[in-house]
DNA sequence: TGATATGGTCGATGTTTATCGAACACTGTA
DNA sequence: TACAGTGTTCGATAAACATCGACCATATCA
């Protein structure tokens, strides 16, 4: 992790499209993301303790597409990196969606294995 | 139009995924068709009516994907084929998600030019 | 019957994007 | 310093999918 790398985890967009919201949204791994931050307090879990069916190299790239859409922002601890749901303020720009994402069954393929 | 075809526009799927419903509401197309739907009562509006901009072929394409998804009904009127939204019952099965498609204000690129 | 209008289907094309392995960068510790 | 653990970046690959032109089917009207 760079230093640049490190100030864009810190940054989070002022203004998200709702397309950009959707498309983040759109993605059943990073759908299973979310549901799983959910379920625990902020800066609790780092990206690699997610129950996911694919690589860190993906992982990483659906972190980052979450990270731009505004719906987690990301903590350097030591060598892991720590999520937090932007649970309010993501439900203040859209309301409800973040509610139909976390209510969707996990499935057998994306976590809660 | 076949016969075949005529009916699988009445039939409206009676369990519909999240994820069919995200993609579905994931192109700015089709969020045009639902917004221009939504400012005008059930069946008045044909497919050919809508001001978007691709050919009648994608048009086409796009309107079965809201079918499928259950997010709007179709019937035929002699040759055209006019349209409903099915609002009360989208909004039941995800609620608010309608909502934040049609707050959404209209782009230059797709309809109220 | 022919002409016109509406809309669907088919095959092809281009773009987007999820995915991976490999290499790299950083942190903490022995 | 060396090493192990965590996460990112890069280049390549494959699968979706939005798009189009061309053709087909149906309905209405002259």
């Amino acid at each position: 992790m760079s230093a640049r790398t490190r100030s864009l985890t810190h940054a989070h967009p002022t203004e998200v499209s709702l397309q950009d919201a959707l498309d983040a949204v759109g993605d059943p791994v990073r759908r299973a993301i979310l549901r799983e931050l959910a379920g625990a307090p902020d800066w609790t879990r780092a990206c690699g303790t997610f129950d996911l069916p694919v690589t860190k190299a993906t992982r990483s790239h659906h972190f980052a597409v979450l990270r731009a859409a505004g719906l987690i922002e990301q903590r350097d601890e030591g060598p892991r990196r720590l999520n937090r749901l932007r649970r309010p303020e993501f439900d203040r720009r859209f309301p409800g969606l973040l509610d139909l994402i976390l209510a969707e069954p996990a499935t057998d393929q994306c976590g809660s294995a």
